[in-house]
DNA sequence: AATTGTATATCGTCC
DNA sequence: GGACGATGTACAATT
């Protein structure tokens, strides 16, 4: 990895055009050939960058420029770094990459989907799991289950639920409803968030939601009700 | 700007939780808290992060523990990097931050609307445009106008036309014929490119498709009919 | 290669 | 401050 600081304009020349005036910033070139120019504030995203596979061209001695290319498509990503100072320019060798050292998440939409399935009664009580990614031919409903009346209930499960969530089971709802067996089947709509206009959609098409808690599905907080029973 | 170069692990929690195997990589403290640490690959993402506004705690002499803090709704985020080996620790004062160093950007979604605002002809021939912004009470119409018969067409504009699109579009269509006054209103899905699948959507529901060309309308290059002409 | 779906999405803007 | 839409979304999984 090169780390440079140094004083720079640059000029994106891609998906759209961007110009970047002078200052002074650091300029990353990692081992893969990605390259990012970051600020010294604001947060996570680079200014401009380029991701591989790239070719990079330096220009000059001292380098008095830096330019990225990259085939995207038909036409050509191409990032021109002009420096005007160097403060700094350190390598620092490190390492292959170790596929053991990725990271790892939890407590995303597939945690959901499982904890859920061992416990549908979170959706809606006496819900029986059926089957998990149950196949239709516009895609799999997430989980498929029976109510306490032996009726089918579709369950659409989010982190963050939108409108466009609400379609998507609507899709599902519409597709298996033309069959005789599932003409009565319920949606329910499963989310750590639901979004109010989502909500709103959902109940004005007879759509259940549930807002479900990681730490309790887990059971390592108790469910909410408990909080005012002390 | 501080750069450290160390042999490290974090743990994130906050909205989800993530585990990082130790190895060396590079920790980016921003002057304005924001915290990144990056691999030597990978491209634009750093493996965790943290935005401002956050709280640093530097744990041992020498330094082998950070912490990061921020509160975030209800709960707190927290990265906790662990450092086992440091390679490089620079700090550099880059200075506050310009104003006039911003990222100026070009050929956005916006710019595509004002330019077909002032040439909405290029959406259909004998267009003129009503309004931009028609208000809706699902949302704004991009482009109100009318055709040479005095017909209502609403235009839709994006960058890229997805199936999305093509609903969002339904959506105001469906909306803006409940009123006697549009009941004709035709609808056109004008981006600069348009997704295939978008494209048998949008005319399967008899909303005209048009590809635009940045160029074309800044009258930079003549429409492509004269590439052949020549 | 193209499409789909998720994201600690991030980041503006508008209300 | 919350909600909504655009993003050079990025990125992975899947067809």
């Amino acid at each position: 990895m090169r780390l440079l600081v140094a004083r720079c304009s640059a000029q994106y020349s891609g998906r759209l055009d961007t110009v970047l005036p002078e200052a002074l910033r650091l300029i990353m070139i990692k081992e893969d050939g990605s390259v990012l120019i970051h600020a010294d504030s604001g947060g996570y995203k680079p200014l401009n960058w380029m991701t591989p596979p790239t070719v990079l061209e330096e220009v000059g001695e001292p380098l008095s420029q830096i330019v990225v290319r990259k085939h995207a498509g038909r036409s050509e990503d191409r990032l021109e770094i002009t420096l005007t100072e160097v403060l700094s320019d350190v390598t620092h060798d490190m390492g292959l990459p170790d596929g053991d050292a990725a990271l790892a998440k939890d407590g995303v939409e597939a945690h959901l989907q499982e904890l859920l399935a061992e416990q549908p009664h979170w959706c809606g009580e006496g819900l029986r799991l059926v089957r998990r990614e149950w196949p239709t031919d516009i895609g799999p409903v997430d989980l498929m289950c029976r109510d306490a009346d032996d009726d089918w209930v579709a369950v659409e499960i989010k982190r963050v639920a939108t409108i466009e969530s609400v379609e998507q089971i609507t899709r599902y709802l519409e597709r298996l409803r033309t069959d005789t067996q599932f003409e009565r089947c319920r949606g329910i709509l499963a989310a750590q968030t639901i979004k109010p206009q989502a909500r709103v959609l959902a109940e004005s098409r007879g759509i259940a939601c549930v807002e479900v808690d990681l730490a309790v599905l887990r059971g390592e907080r108790e469910p909410e009700l408990r909080l005012f029973a002390a």
